[in-house]
Formats: structure tokens, C-alpha cells, sequence
RNA sequence: GCCCGGAUGGCGAAAUCGGCAGACGCAGCGGACUUAAAAUCCGCAGACCUUAGCGGGUCGUGGGGGUUCAAGUCCCCCUCCGGGCACCA
């Protein structure tokens, strides 16, 4: 674009340009770490003011990381956008809170303690002093007074105090089950951290099922809340709300019980084959002790019911094959099926194997016999763990009967089809849609199918063999894990009072210190006999006490709320700050904890604020999920060998550079390819602002009229352009490359008029104003080089408290633009127009042009489209 | 299979409401400064055709259709890439 487009100075010659060898450089290498020493020696400096100050508040948060060592490019992108935030709203005058902590429990340190047989706490706190360095290097203005480190008691005793208000309430429990077993971690993984059967932290390693008695946490309580709340975050992605309301999994539908024939009677079918039919109803008196309750969703479909199809761990099952032993041994090829689709991640896929159990159960409605079969397909854990199969109108059971030769009834049918055409309604098996007639139903023939569903659950309810039901995917969170870096879980065992917590008063149970950490598996605490041996608080005998600790996502699941006041030591959080500080404004982070922490979250406040501690529902009110930092097409990791280390890009251009470019690179949702040459250019960018501002440093201070010439307009109206593009994008759009872009036009613009400043035609005061709101747009992307340059034009106070430049319109307003002209929609030429040209004179001067005079002789302008400021097209022929 | 994203020069990208496609930056090319280099500064730059040159023309936002005076943008169909979910009864 040239320059005259944008009614700017003409370019002044080379020759024009002032090239001192004596101008000062640009070296970020001295002024950054002066900057971050004087920040770090004024914790107050960044410090939100209290919640007494009655100011607006803003409360933006990143996530916290997990003290490995070392900062990656992915946290210095979060941080970036967060900071930049953060700086920004101070300026805009509001009281910001942009606090920062460690995730500081978790396997890698034990992991590390084995290696370098250093203990888990020492590993872990020299990492957060280096990462604390690599912040503080960056420039990260956060408010380290109220820290939150989750492995000091002082924070993990909240944690168990939580436990012990849940466990009071039943909100904790403990039970047996199977549970997901990481070989590698030597524990317990809850369903959340299991992909694709694999461990969320080892892709290579398969999880196994084991069962063990664990504690588990009652989020299924908050299932519905958790669904219904997700319509109210309007300011997170839909794509995490999608993926939340996914993993919830509601499902409305009913259980019905089907009671299962004597084993007498199953005898006289003992061949496989004899369950392929349904067999007439039964006559007389038939012993139907035991019943197998099925959900489905489609109880409409009920007489078109032909078998019973169990998952092969029902219970049942393993009591049918204790008197079978060849269909034992088929359940366990069908259990072999599963383990393996697991295996392969492709659950499914998995071909679909049954086998008839060689019994019946009878169907409440029809009282027909339908026999009972086990299948791979089948999953014990949602659900009942068994389904009525309706092969007609369910894809799988149409499958499965097609292979088996079951039975396939047709008892619902779309609205519009003709009756008795028999094979038109073959060709649409499977039947699955709703808004269909039930045929061949009984009482219920002839009704709409949803009419129908809520009738057969009345029925079924009053009957005493089922009812309407909702059935979530959610499960429980199992919480123990059977390791030592993490919170010990405040529980007793003892052998006359049972489970008993340990009391408030003894709290924090301490996680000792002196302990053997190996790969056996079984929790090292358990090694400790000091540890495990403990006293009843109720009848003073002696207890075992809890030996695994928290899962990690507990820690994180209420972090946010103990910045408020970190060093609290009656209460977990001190209530009057959270009133005013929550809801969190803008929460920053990756996508991987769309599901994981970010519902644990949204559960643990729920809890809150049913026992009475925070009054907000949500503790998130604006969520924001930014994209992967890539290098040559991948993520970076080890494995690939594309890791860029920040240190490095701070050591060679700075971290003004290094956070500019993660910010000027892609917008932030996006993924962000690393090119260590835009770095450079990003330096380069740096470097020209810091000798510009500095070159005109003194102008400042001469006394010189303020009267505007042609030239400090241009400027001006360059400016306050800028001034609006950038305070719109903080206000929602956050396209922070497109805001660094505008600021690198503004200065490339200011440098073209270098030699018209320098022959006095831009007044020092309008210079010097220019200067400023120039060095204020900077601050909340390059804030080193902000301050310095801030200092150097005798900026008054702290420049984050600096009021961010008021967009001023006037100044902005251009007086002529370009104007396209079009001729069918192909352009021909460029009109200059006054900005406020009606559509006459822009036609005019449009008809005017040589160039459109030439093109429309000797044809007919058929119609003239004008739109005002933006073109004008002539269609002629 | 279902649900979200995405596809624009050699590269990262921009175009916020349907109105000049490629802002800004990288890499590249030419020039200035320099003994030289670095640094810095100035300029050129989508592809193709045409012109001695100035210039002129055609094509062009993954592919195909459509709506419109006008489509990267809206509608329909399709391809590829990334992510999420997945025998959920």
C-alpha cells in the first residue's frame, strides 16, 4: 500500500533520514533484567488492592502450571495474553487481581525422586524458584504475595478439610469397584484421565482394570446442575460447552425389570440355537425369582423386544457360567474381545460376538420369553449393564440379530407409511427415529411413540417393574490414589467405630517427609508404621489410618479461590474477598482441561457454595482456550526434537520479542506456528520504536506552539486510529497479532515523516503527545521497552498505572478516502472523495475519471450501485 | 459414524457488517551507508499474458454449483487437514 493512500507525508528521501552513528541501541539484554529487578523488589507494585477499596474489579486468571523446571513456549503464550490482559485493564483504571501458584503435587516428582534420589519436596521447590526466575525474566507482572504452592500444608490442609465437610455430608464415600489402573503410575486414574484407554500422561500405556476400594467424590449429585449451568457460560468456547455437556451424557429414558425363568425350566433349552426364537408366552406357574433391570430410552419399542443381551461382567452372567462351563468359556473369549478393542483404542469398532446363556426372561409387557444372551457390545458400567434388544429399531441390536439370527420385529413405524406394505418397511431397517406409530403393541398400538413412552413407564412404575429414569454417563471421581506426592487423605480406620475423619483440630495430617519411594506400587505411606498408626478420636483405641492420597485435580480444583488471600490460616479463603472478587472475569488456558479440571472446578464450586462458603454458582464467568504453540507442523515436544526453549528466545531478542511474537504470530486461539526468524523481525520492530521514541525524547520539554500543521494531523489521525483498533480488541475480539500490526504501522508511518519532524513541521507538544500514548499502546505487549521508553519521556508514576490514551474521534476522522469504481464488478480505477461524499458527487466524480469515461464510451450505464465511504459500480452494457 | 474448528502468495497471516484480496511480519530481490561485513535506512515483490517502455489485460482465497450490481465472506454439494466424542442402550 503506498503511503499517499493513507494521506500520510509523502516518503522522504534516504538522504533525509537522520542515521547517527552515535544513536543509541536497543539492548534488551540491559534493559530488561534492570526492569525486572525493581519489579521484583516492589511485590506491592502489581499487588490488587483489597476488596474494602471499592474499586471496579477485574480478576483475570492463567492456569497454573506444574512445576517441571522450566517454562515451555505453550506457558509463555498463556502468559503472554493473560499479561497483556491483565496490564490493560489496570490502565483502563480497574483493580486487576492476577495472582500465580504451582501445581506442585504429582507423579513427576516422585518419578524424579527415584531417579536423582532427591526428595520430592526439594525437587519440587527448586522448580519453582527456576520457573518463579523465568516469570520474572518475562516481565509477568503477577501478584506473588498471595502465592498458592499446593504441596505446603498450608494449602493441602484446606484440601482435607474439604474432604471431611464432603465425607459429612455423603458427598465422600468409599467403595469397592473396578477401577482404572495406570500400570506406569503404579495407580488409580479417574475415568477423566483415561483416553482411548490409555493413561492421559503415558499414550503408550494401556490402563487396567483392577478392583479396589476407594474414595470417591460425589459429582453424579451435581450432574444435572453441571448440564443445566452450561447454558449460563456464554462467555466459554461452545466448544468446551459441547464437550462438557458430551461428557455429562444425560439420557432420558426408563428401566424396566425383566424377570428371569427359573433355571428348571432354562434346562429344556439347553442348545445355543433354541435361543434364537422367541418362544410363545408362558402358560402356568413359573418360578421368577431373579430379575435383570435394563435401561433404554426407547421403552415405545418394548414389544418389539426379542432378546436379553447382558454385558459379559453381569453378575448374572459369572452366575450362569459357574454352572456352564463352556459358556464360561465363551464369556471370557467375549471379555478377551473388549480388552482388546481397548487395547487398539478403536471400542468402537469392535465386531460384535454373543452367546446364548441358555436362559429366558420374560418380557413385563407381552409376557413373551425372550432368551438371554451375553455380548461384547454390552457395557457394564452404563446403564444396568444389560439391554432389551430391539433389533427393528436400534442400529447394534439390528446387527447383532442379522448375524444371529434373531428375531427382528417391526413395532413402530414413520407417521406417513402406508400399513401392511411389508416390504417397504424391510427396506427401512433399522427403524430408529422418533415421531413414529406403534404397531403390533398391545394396548398401546396405534399411539405416537412418545405418548407411548410415558404411558408403558406410568404403566410400568405402577405395575411395580420399572420407571422413567435419567441415566448420566458421569461417573463418580475417584479421588485415591496409591501414591505418595500428593494429600493424604484425613481418614481413620478403626476396628470398632469403622471410618472415622480426623478432627478439624488435628488437621493438617502431614505428609511425611522420611519415606522410601519406589515403582512397587502400593502406596509408600503404607510403609511408614509412624504414619499408618494412629489414634481413634472416638473411642481413643488404635486406628490404621488412610494411606493413598488426593488425586492432584483436587488441589486445582479450588486454587483460584485461596488467591484471594493466601495466607489465611482459620479458613480456606476469607469469604468477603470472594464475594467480590468472584466470578473469575477471564480464565486463560489450554483446551486439554476442558473436561478434567475445568468441571472438577465447576463441581467443587457447587460444593462451596452448598455448604454455605461462596455464594457464586460458577467460578468461571469467561473462558478463554487458546491454541498450540507448533514448530514445523507438530507440537512441540522431546520426541520430536522441535522444542524451543524460551530461554534461549530471551537470551538472543528479549522477552519483549519473545512475548510480542507469541502474540503477533496468530491470533490466540489459533494455532501458533514458532519461526524463530518473526522473532527476530519482532525485535527488529522493538528496535525502531525504542530509537524513535528515544530520538525524540527531548521534544517534550520546548516550549513550542501546539498549533497543528498538515503534518502532526496525519500523525495524529494514524494515532487515534490505532488508539481505536486496539481498545476494541481488548474489549472482546482479542486478535492481538492484528493489534501488534497496527502498531507497527502507526510507527512506520511516524518514521516515513521523519524528515518533515525533523524540519519542525510536527509541534513538540503534539510530538510529544504522540510519543506517549505510543510508549502506553505498548505497555501491555512489550512492557519492558514500555517502561523504559516511559522513563526516557518523563512519564509521571508507574506506567501500569498510567491511564490507557483516550481515542479521540475527531482526530481520527479522515477528510478524503479512496473510493473503487467499478465497472460490472471489475475495477478500474481509484476517486478521491471527500469522506462525507453523498452519492451524487461520488458518482460524479466517478463519471468524471478519464479511465471510467473510457470504458463506458459508446455503452449504456444501465445502473449506478453508490454506497457511501465504500465504492461505487456501474454496470453498463 | 456424529459434533466442532480450519484450508488465502515461497512462509506466518490480514480483510470485524457482502464492497479495492494479500494489511503487518518473515524469507527473497535491488539500492544507500561501509575499505568490507554486521547493524541500519530506502525501494521492489500473487500468478500468467502483453508492451521497447509507460502501461494494458486475464486469472486468482481447497474443488463444483448457486444467490447478488458485487462473494474469501451468504446458500447447497464435495475433498483434505486438525481436534473432540463414539457400540452410552
Amino acid at each position: 500500500m503506498s503511503t499517499s493512500k493513507n494521506n500520510t507525508p509523502a516518503a522522504p528521501s534516504a538522504s533525509a533520514v537522520p542515521s547517527s552513528p552515535r544513536e543509541p541501541r536497543y539492548t534488551p539484554a540491559e534493559i530488561e533484567p534492570k526492569w525486572a529487578d525493581l519489579w521484583a523488589a516492589n511485590p506491592d507494585l502489581y499487588g490488587a488492592e483489597p476488596a474494602s477499596s471499592g474499586k471496579p474489579k477485574y480478576y483475570v486468571l492463567e492456569m497454573l502450571p506444574y512445576p517441571s523446571g522450566q517454562l515451555h513456549m505453550g506457558h509463555v503464550r498463556n502468559y503472554a495474553i493473560g499479561d497483556a490482559l491483565a496490564r490493560y485493564m489496570w490502565m483502563q483504571g480497574y483493580n486487576v487481581l492476577h495472582p500465580m501458584g504451582w501445581d506442585a503435587f504429582g507423579l513427576p516428582a516422585e518419578n524424579a525422586a527415584i531417579k536423582n534420589n532427591t526428595p520430592p519436596r526439594q525437587w519440587t521447590i527448586q522448580n519453582i524458584a527456576a520457573m518463579k526466575q523465568q516469570m520474572n525474566r518475562l516481565g509477568l507482572a503477577y501478584d506473588w504475595r498471595n502465592e498458592v504452592t499446593t504441596c505446603l500444608p498450608d494449602y493441602y490442609r484446606w484440601n482435607q478439610w474439604f474432604f471431611i465437610r464432603m465425607f459429612e455430608r455423603g458427598l465422600a464415600y468409599r467403595k469397592k469397584s473396578k477401577v482404572n489402573w495406570c500400570p506406569e503410575c503404579a495407580t488409580v486414574l479417574a475415568n477423566e484421565q483415561v483416553i482411548d484407554g490409555r493413561c492421559w500422561r503415558h499414550e503408550e500405556t494401556l490402563v487396567e482394570q483392577r478392583d479396589l476400594e476407594q474414595w470417591f467424590l460425589r459429582i453424579t449429585n451435581y450432574a444435572q446442575e453441571l448440564l443445566d449451568d452450561l447454558s449460563k457460560l456464554d462467555g466459554w468456547p461452545e466448544k468446551v460447552r459441547t464437550m462438557q455437556r458430551n461428557w455429562i451424557g444425560r439420557s432420558e429414558g426408563a428401566e424396566v425389570e425383566f424377570a428371569v425363568e427359573d433355571s428348571e425350566q432354562a434346562d429344556e433349552h439347553p442348545s445355543r440355537h433354541a435361543g434364537t426364537a422367541v418362544l410363545p408366552a408362558l402358560e402356568g406357574a413359573v418360578t421368577l425369582n431373579k430379575k435383570i433391570p435394563v435401561f433404554t430410552t426407547r421403552i415405545d419399542t418394548i414389544y418389539g423386544a426379542t432378546s436379553i443381551q447382558l454385558a459379559p461382567e453381569h453378575p448374572l452372567v459369572k452366575e450362569f457360567a459357574a454352572a456352564n462351563p463352556r459358556l464360561a468359556d465363551e464369556v471370557t473369549a467375549l471379555l478377551e474381545q473388549q480388552k482388546k478393542a481397548r487395547e487398539d483404542g478403536d471400542v468402537g469398532a469392535i465386531e460384535k460376538h454373543g452367546v446364548f446363556t441358555g436362559h429366558y426372561a420374560v418380557n413385563p409387557f407381552s409376557n413373551e420369553r425372550l432368551p438371554i444372551w451375553v455380548a461384547n457390545y454390552i457395557l457394564l458400567d452404563y446403564g444396568t449393564g444389560a439391554i432389551m434388544s430391539v433389533p427393528a429399531h436400534d442400529d447394534r441390536d439390528y446387527e447383532f440379530a442379522k448375524k444371529y439370527g434373531l428375531d427382528i420385529r417391526i413395532v413402530v413405524l414413520p407417521h406417513r407409511t402406508p400399513e401392511g406394505d411389508g416390504e417397504k418397511e424391510e427396506s427401512i431397517l433399522p427403524f430408529t427415529a422418533e415421531n413414529s406409530l406403534l404397531i403390533n403393541s398391545g394396548d398401546y398400538t396405534s399411539l405416537g411413540n412418545v405418548e407411548a413412552q410415558h404411558k408403558m413407564a406410568a404403566f410400568a412404575e405402577q405395575h411395580g417393574f420399572g420407571k422413567a429414569t435419567v441415566t448420566f454417563r458421569l461417573k463418580d471421581w475417584g479421588i485415591s490414589r496409591q501414591r505418595y506426592w500428593g494429600t493424604p487423605i484425613p481418614m481413620l480406620y478403626c476396628e470398632k467405630d469403622g471410618i472415622v475423619p480426623v478432627p478439624d483440630e488435628q488437621l493438617p495430617v502431614l505428609l511425611p517427609e522420611n519415606v522410601a519411594i519406589t515403582q512397587q506400587g502400593g502406596s509408600p505411606l503404607g510403609k511408614l508404621p509412624e504414619f499408618v498408626h494412629a489414634t481413634c478420636p472416638k473411642c481413643g483405641g488404635p486406628a490404621r489410618r488412610e494411606t493413598d492420597t488426593m488425586d492432584t485435580f483436587v488441589d486445582s480444583s479450588w486454587y483460584f479461590y485461596r488467591y484471594t488471600s493466601a495466607k489465611n490460616d482459620k479458613a480456606p479463603f476469607d469469604s468477603a474477598a470472594i464475594d467480590y472478587w468472584f466470578p473469575i472475569d477471564q480464565y486463560i488456558g489450554g483446551v486439554e482441561h476442558a473436561i478434567l479440571h475445568l468441571i472438577y472446578s465447576r463441581f467443587w464450586t457447587k460444593v462451596m457454595r452448598d455448604l454455605g462458603l461462596v455464594k457464586n454458582d460458577e467460578p468461571v464467568a469467561r473462558l478463554f482456550t487458546q491454541g498450540m504453540v507448533i514448530r514445523n507442523g507438530a507440537k512441540m515436544s522431546k520426541s520430536k526434537g522441535n522444542v524451543v526453549s524460551p530461554d534461549d528466545m530471551i537470551a538472543r531478542y528479549g522477552a519483549d520479542a519473545t512475548r510480542a511474537y507469541a502474540l503477533f504470530a496468530a491470533p490466540p486461539d489459533r494455532d501458533l506456528d514458532w519461526q524463530e526468524d518473526g522473532v527476530a523481525g519482532v525485535s527488529r520492530f522493538l528496535g525502531r520504536v525504542f530509537r524513535f521514541v528515544t530520538r525524540h525524547a527531548d521534544r517534550a520539554a520546548d516550549g513550542t506552539s501546539s498549533q497543528p500543521t498538515a503534518t502532526s494531523q496525519a500523525l495524529q489521525r494514524k494515532l487515534h486510529q490505532t488508539i481505536r483498533k486496539i481498545t476494541e480488541d481488548f474489549g472482546g475480539r482479542w486478535h492481538f497479532n492484528t493489534c501488534i500490526a497496527a502498531i507497527m504501522e502507526l510507527v512506520n508511518v511516524l518514521t516515513a515523516a521523519e524528515s518533515q519532524i525533523a524540519a519542525g513541521e510536527v509541534p513538540s507538544p503534539i510530538l510529544a503527545a504522540i510519543l506517549r500514548d505510543l510508549v502506553l499502546l505498548l505497555a501491555p505487549f512489550a512492557p519492558y521497552l514500555a517502561c523504559e521508553l516511559w522513563e526516557q519521556i518523563g512519564g509521571q508514576g508507574d506506567l501500569l498505572r498510567a491511564p490507557w490514551p483516550k481515542f479521540d474521534e475527531a482526530l481520527a476522522r479522515e477528510d478524503e478516502i479512496e473510493i473503487p469504481v467499478q465497472i460490472n464488478g471489475k475495477l478500474r480505477t481509484v476517486i478521491r472523495v471527500a469522506a462525507e461524499a453523498n452519492q451524487d458527487t461520488m458518482r460524479d466524480t466517478a463519471l468524471a475519471d478519464e479511465k471510467i469515461k473510457a470504458g463506458t464510451a459508446g455503452k449504456t450505464i444501465v445502473k449506478a450501485i453508490v454506497v457511501p465511504g465504500k465504492l461505487v459500480n456501474l454496470v453498463v452494457k
